[in-house]
RNA sequence: GUCGCUAUAGCUCAGCAGGAUAGAGCGACCGCCUCCUAAGCGGUAGGCCGGAGGUUCAAAUCCUCUUAGCGACGCCA
């Protein structure tokens, strides 16, 4: 369905052109003086000067020319030139019905379905998720589905980092501790067990402390580095450990992520595109694209209309080694064999921008990647506590995010039975729900790239611009509609009049914004306006609810279409806190 | 040092393709449950939009300078 400004829009447009003016003078926003007007066009002002006309005069003359309109029920020249206008209610009610009856809720899908890669999470393998990790999953979960829900084909992968020194340092961990394991010994030649030697807890624990010993022990150091070389030179029984690491780890962060509501469609890491490595660097070379300098080899991407230095795009170490930008290089040559992607999505700390365009450009630049295609970052900033650093714990470490979930799970617990009589059973799976919401909705009502405060106390409050307050929006919506169905009535059928009441007007004004916010949301990449949206929509209800007694409603009419209109209102809801990953309990 | 980001109410944040009186939430204060969930609703107080110039009929929004905080700047990721 076009959305409601553009087809206000189109008929000033012919008003605009009608009076002698240009048609882009047109655009509509809403109205910033809701007591005046529910809609507004600024173009008169806009277009004074090209005209040599009062402001005020080409308002006059777009406004004659909208007495029969079929949207606008009122429609007046205001003071230095804007137009004001307020809509026909049973105009806004029949696109109500529209949407209500619309599959995607009046939500145009993309025409050409764009293949898309989204990719997020960036877990290490063999270290636990901490807060670090919350960002990347939370942003780029929910720009997946606002993508897929756009009507595009998305790959949400996870990138995992799983072919670094930590494997090395993990090796010569677990040598020292069971140094008669067959994985150490050269000489072996049968089938390795298929049962890992550590479980995800131990594996947990051996990484730190390898990774201590290292720094301390030259010698150590020495033997993790060969060990990670001979790794990623095929060595058997280090590629066996390899394997029971990737097993156990990635168990483990299946099931953490599961835990968000985090689902990635590719479980790829940097370990796939290690065989392409060798065949680009042959090529980059060959082609002239890279060149040895300081005994590194690197591809420059400075270009002549930098205000700044650009550093080259460093590909291997003097060492011979591969480092962070190969890995990136070779998994876009992976990412095109497979899937030919049209546009890239990297969600990541911001901090890593300058990586990404010396990444960037020297993909666009070596051909790897087509020109054509798109390769966009979009950086995060970072979580900090209340006093405004880097979030950790009491103690002042990083905080794992199982902990971090589990206490918010507890205080939402501790509500909900405070509050309510619930089922034991049913508070925990409430808690959890709800608590995730507040997460969730805590960090994607920000502007992904800035830095946000997460501040326990206040996500927990549940109080005013939060998760748990849009979700028990939604659960009174439920309940009253349950209440009706409970009465052996249906909810099929039913349509929704043009507004009586102002409160009821209001909260059909923002439910008619919901494709124009998913669209303006999809083009920036703005989850948090989805937040504002909601929490704008939740509000209007919940003045409508107050002021309207919906189920004794005499006038069955009425009743019937106030029950459209909490019906549809639930129906955005829902959809809008699945775009950002959450969902609602039936009761709380 | 160079480049970038940020600065809006006591606190946490919106608003920024320029537009009419700068908005929320929390906190403070005052009201509202014989009625569909009060985790709610209504209201009051609280601002030289970091500072200074400029462009414009119009600037929190655009430009320049400046101050403060944070960040990035070749062999980590």
């Amino acid at each position: 369905m076009k959305r409601i400004v553009d087809l206000i829009a189109e008929e000033l447009s012919e008003a605009f052109e009608g009076a002698g003016y240009d048609r882009s003078l047109a655009r509509v926003t809403l109205s910033n003086r809701p007591d005046l007007c529910e809609y507004q066009c600024n173009g008169a002002m806009a277009g004074a000067k090209a005209y040599k006309k009062a402001p005020l005069m080409i308002a006059e003359d777009v406004v004659k020319r909208l007495s029969g309109s079929e949207y606008i029920e009122d429609v007046q020249a205001v003071k230095p030139g804007f137009i004001n206008m307020k809509l026909r209610a049973e105009r806004i009610a029949s696109y109500l019905n529209e949407m209500k009856d619309d599959e995607n809720l009046g939500v145009e899908k993309a025409e050409e379905a764009l293949t898309i890669v989204v990719d997020y999470g960036g877990p290490n393998v063999a270290k636990p998720l901490h807060v670090g990790h919350l960002r990347s999953a939370i942003i780029g979960e929910s720009i997946k589905r606002l993508i897929r829900k756009m009507g595009h084909q998305v790959l949400g992968d996870i990138h995992l980092g799983d072919w670094g020194y930590q494997m090395g340092l993990i090796i010569t961990e677990l040598k020292v501790r069971q140094p008669e394991l067959p994985y150490f010994d050269d000489t072996f030649e049968g089938e390795y067990p298929g049962e890992a030697p550590f479980t995800i807890g131990e594996l947990e624990e051996i990484y730190p402390a390898a990774s201590a010993k290292a720094k301390e022990d030259e010698a150590y150091r020495e033997e993790a580095l060969h060990a990670t070389y001979l790794l990623q030179n095929g060595h058997r029984g280090y590629t066996a450990v390899w394997r029971h690491i990737m097993n156990v780890s990635v168990s483990d962060l299946k099931k953490n992520y599961k835990n968000l509501n985090v689902e990635f469609d590719l479980w790829k890491g940097e370990a796939d595109a290690q065989e392409l490595i060798p065949d680009m660097l042959e090529r980059l070379k060959k082609e002239g694209y890279a060149h040895m300098d300081e005994g590194a080899l690197v591809i420059d991407v400075q270009k002549e209309s930098d205000t700044k230095e650009i550093p080259p795009c460093m590909i291997q170490k003097s060492d011979g080694a591969s480092l962070y930008g190969t890995t990136d290089l070779a998994t876009l040559v992976q990412r095109e064999r497979d899937y030919k992607p049209d546009k890239i999505i990297y969600v990541v700390d911001k901090r890593q921008e300058l990586h990404f365009v010396q990444v960037f450009r020297a993909a666009k630049k070596t051909k790897i990647v087509p020109k054509e295609t798109e390769l966009k970052f979009l950086g995060f900033g970072t979580m900090n506590g209340k006093d405004g650093k880097p979030f950790k714990t009491r103690e002042g470490g990083v905080m794992r995010l199982e902990n971090l979930i589990a206490e918010i799970e507890e205080e939402m617990y501790k509500k909900i039975t405070d509050n309510r009589t619930a089922g034991e059973e049913e508070a925990k799976q409430t808690a959890k729900i709800v608590g995730l919401s507040a997460i969730k909705y805590g960090d994607l009502s920000n502007q992904a790239s800035k830095d946000y405060v997460f501040d326990v106390e206040r996500f927990t409050s549940f109080e005013g611009n939060t998760g748990p307050y849009i979700l028990y929006t939604i659960v009174r919506i439920k309940s009253i509609l349950n209440k009706y169905t409970a009465g052996g009535e249906t909810l099929s059928g039913l349509t929704i009049k043009g507004a009586l009441g102002e409160s009821e007007k209001a909260l059909m004004l923002e439910a008619v914004k919901y494709n124009e916010v998913l669209k303006t949301a999809y083009e920036e990449l703005a989850p948090h306006k989805i937040c504002a949206y909601i929490y704008d929509l939740a509000n209007a209800f919940n003045r409508f609810y107050h002021e309207t007694k919906i189920l004794t409603e005499e006038d069955v009419g009425r009743k019937k279409s106030y029950l459209a209109l909490l019906l549809l209102t639930k129906e955005i809801l829902l959809s809008c806190i699945d775009v950002l990953g959450f969902e609602a309990p039936e009761r709380m």
